[in-house]
DNA sequence: GTTTTTTTGACAATCCTTTGACACTTCTTC
DNA sequence: GAAGAAGTGTCAAAGGATTGTCAAAAAAAC
């Protein structure tokens, strides 16, 4: 998960860094709006933190340029001490949370967390997550604990539409409509398989799938957690 | 869309109360914790704004109540003046957004519009609850405190219904007619059984059964609340 | 043409439902 | 009140349906 900060102070952006880098992040460091939009151009980090006032291209100017190319990704507004937010401004422009300083190191990951949650179900594009797993539809692989499991085409539609519905169970004919075509015929046992395949593949207990769980009667969701 | 509106200071209950209608909501008041757990009890409203400091039970106690049997609907911390809101406490009962005071109009709107949205896209369907139990159809799963209960279709169907008629007694011909096929003959304990089973599984208490109760000579109801 | 991926069929394992026997409670009737 | 009737709770086991699993064939990809 990559984090871009940005903040003209650089003291309070090392701060910030630091304290996220602390729980696991990666940061992306920027001491200006430009930089910021560069960076984010450049690297597709996962959320940004943007102070208000900046140098050349200020908080508000870098959220409307993202959100011209990406209306998923999380944006928190940070705001220097005795500096008003422009709440009504910044939710319009499709900001996520701001943070007033001065902020406690733990209201910060609250936040962060809270915000990566919102958006982790979404993210129409890329890799996405399911419990410890990364998966990259366009290298067909996915990586758990920086090895890497290769992946069919299929199973990797599978695991998206599990993933596209969050907890919720997808039926059988869900799968079938969307991973194969829609008018087939499937008296057979070709899901099963594949589940089974795939369960193989990614469960550290193929007996005791704790990713994909069996919904009797429906079909298949993701594990809880 | 309903909001729920809790405030112990009767002014502000009415000015924000006010302001949410004139944006097209309607709004249940509570003028403490006490009376908006009870009032989200009855009519489930589609927000929560509440006020941390209140009488008898806190903003916190409420939304950690509510989130008990609901993990879905959004819920706003509003904080007074001089009062500083616990935000990662918030964060961790599950709150939405935090609202401080003193607030405009235009951003309590802002907020209450930008949480709606982002709970709009994850509508539960058609989940219900009764009493701390909280069912979920697609998954064929019931959840009290986070911890979740296997559930057979018939089961969900069986408790859809008694939910239906909220409080009513459902007869156990209603009961075979919508759960089993109409021209179904049970001369046996099919029913018996799968209440039975039922309760087992989601009463505290099985032999003392709260959720399920039966009433003789006619079928069985949703306990009392 | 070789390798990978997908499909199929047979069978086993598991879960859900139903049934029958019996115990228990509540209501009715004497 | 006591006895019987009706209604419900409970258990164990049978029956039916769904899903897991394997080996191997078919199809597709390289």
């Amino acid at each position: 998960m990559k984090i871009l900060i940005a903040d003209d102070d650089p003291l309070t952006l090392d701060a910030l860094a630091t304290c996220v880098e602390n729980e696991g992040f990666t940061t992306l460091r920027a001491a200006d709006g430009r930089e910021a939009v560069k960076l984010w151009r450049e690297d597709k980090p996962d959320l940004l933190c943007l102070d208000i006032m900046m140098p050349h291209i200020d908080g508000y100017e870098v959220c409307r340029r993202v959100r011209t190319s990406d209306r998923a990704v999380p944006i928190l507004f940070l705001s220097a001490k005795n500096q008003e937010i422009d709440v009504v401004l910044g939710l319009d422009l499709g900001a996520d949370d701001f943070i007033r300083k001065p902020f406690t190191r733990s209201e910060v990951m609250a936040r962060i967390r809270a915000a990566l949650r919102r958006s982790a179900p979404r993210g129409e594009g890329d890799s996405f997550t399911l419990h410890d797993l990364t998966v990259r539809p366009r290298s067909l692989i996915a990586e758990r604990d920086g090895k890497s499991i290769e992946l069919t085409p299929r199973e990797v539609s599978m695991l998206r539409l599990l993933h596209d519905h969050g907890g919720e169970a997808v039926s059988r004919d869900a799968f079938l409509d969307t991973c194969w075509g829609l008018d087939y015929f499937p008296d057979s046992r070709t899901l099963d398989q594949h589940m089974l395949l795939l369960r193989k593949k990614i469960e550290k207990d193929p007996a005791h799938p704790a990713i994909i769980q069996t919904v009797r009667a429906i079909g298949y969701r993701l594990g809880g957690a």
